[in-house]
DNA sequence: ATAATCTCTCTAGTGACTATAGCTTCAAGA
DNA sequence: TCTTGAAGCTATAGTCACTAGAGAGATTAT
């Protein structure tokens, strides 16, 4: 049995978010101690090490429910789980898409910058200008 | 002069926004007609536009803040706006790199699902495989 | 004058935590 | 056995940048 600070070590966790998560149904309330202290089997250390796998790839709480709810159906077709996953794919990409847009955008203005006070900055000026802005970025 | 849902239409940014920068002290307040509504200037729209073209961006509001204090002193160097815009450049970048490690992640998750049924999924595998998720994504 | 639209303030909700306060419990050493 | 310090408990509030909704008043077009 482990205490909710070793759970978290073991799984890079922390300890508030443990227990937000159990406030949000993620992980079921596990058993307690003599003196009402968590305690926790191996079966919350995997069911844990699978949240915190999808949250690092960036998976919605809601999302990771559903992997969830899927995979205590072993019987169930995958298909759904395959499409909550390729859905996150694609919207990954568009993000990077949009992220790459910005730093382009992002380079064109600290690289054109000349002037040496505000008044010249490029910065400032592409920020202030309504006609940079409209086309695209 | 224009209502609040004018400067909204000119620059895109929503009605409700604009109210709360004002709370954010991000735009002053502005002047009010008799009957108590927001009656604004070019002044306030060129701020706001510069403020959207920021946040579009993916500035944070106190970087934009920062900018808008730099913007009001014409005479001082411009370092510290290049300097703003920079670190977001570094940021947006690292931001994307982080995001590709995950495309990959996600791609080798989402091709590799041979299964048909969910005790057979890579994307439950691989989310709740512990020795799949150490080595480094 | 009236109807349709806009605008007002205020409060609360979002997502995924993080921080704080004030208390209790546990484990290890003397 | 006693003590001390770390770890854990609950509950509440704060974060960021908005967004939604209620219920009232203002403005504009016909």
């Amino acid at each position: 049995m482990l205490s909710i600070g070793e759970l978290s070590r073991k799984t890079g966790v922390k300890v508030p978010t443990i227990r937000y998560y159990e406030q949000m149904k993620l992980v079921t309330a596990p058993e307690r101690s003599e003196g009402n202290q968590r305690r926790y089997s191996n079966v919350e250390l995997e069911r844990l090490t699978f949240i915190k796998h999808a949250r690092d790839l960036g998976l919605k709480i809601d999302a990771i429910r559903e992997l969830l709810d899927l995979s205590a159906h072993p019987e169930q077709p995958c298909e759904d789980a395959n499409r909550i996953a390729e859905d996150h794919l694609v919207a990954t990409r568009e993000r990077i898409a949009q992220l790459q847009r910005l730093e382009a955008e992002l380079m064109r203005i600290t690289t054109g910058c000349q002037g040496d006070s505000i008044k010249d900055c490029y910065v400032i000026q592409s920020l202030s200008d309504h006609a940079l802005c409209q086309d695209g970025h």
